[in-house]
DNA sequence: TATCTATATTCAAATCTATCTATATTCTAC
DNA sequence: GTAGAATATAGATAGATTTGAATATAGATA
């Protein structure tokens, strides 16, 4: 459980990776638009998609001469949900 | 922006700390028993507690011969907020 | 078929991280 | 002041992560 949610936020720690998915959600789809609005080289970029889309977090599709790149909303929810889970747990009477 | 949230990503992209996390909200204050009841070191737990601490997640008081860790809910929402903004941006007409 | 474009993979390097052992520090209590 | 408990620091190491250069792949088109 705590393994998985590891592993999640594992991928939002890093700067780069967090950018990208902002460009995906606000409309950018394919890697040849991204590579312009990042300090990376084009093999990074691709990694750190990769990383995305096996989290869960992106998925693609092959459109014509592209792979266009969507964010998955609901890992998102997912990710939240977790937080406020953890955040809202009640404190159990401590022994000490 | 996006530095800040990876910082604090990376403190919860580890399985240890999330757990660490988890004991604190449901009351353990103090190392002494939480190192019980997770699988490492103490020089290993104290490095995490002070991960956890320097990211403003958990805070720390000296009571005694002890030192008591709280974690800090509002960072946790902080955290949380920033999901959902993500999350929610609109999407804009993408030019391609 | 040759070429071009978009994307992925391989490989190596530099850096960062989690962990332990050993040791130090800081209190408290005797 | 000595002893003991809780915690921190130093140093070393194994392993993970991020990165770019070079190269490969795959599809479209001339």
């Amino acid at each position: 459980m705590f393994e998985k949610y590891a592993r999640l936020f594992k991928v939002l720690a890093d700067e780069n990776r967090l950018k990208i998915i902002e460009l995906l959600i606000k409309g950018e789809t394919c890697g040849c638009t991204l590579i312009d609005k990042l300090p990376i080289s084009q093999p990074t970029l691709s990694y750190h998609l990769k990383m995305i889309s096996e989290a869960g977090i992106a998925y693609s599709k092959k459109e014509g001469n592209w792979i266009k790149y969507y964010i998955n909303k609901d890992k998102l929810t997912e990710i939240k949900v977790f937080i406020e889970q953890i955040r809202d747990i009640e404190a159990e009477q401590c022994s000490l």
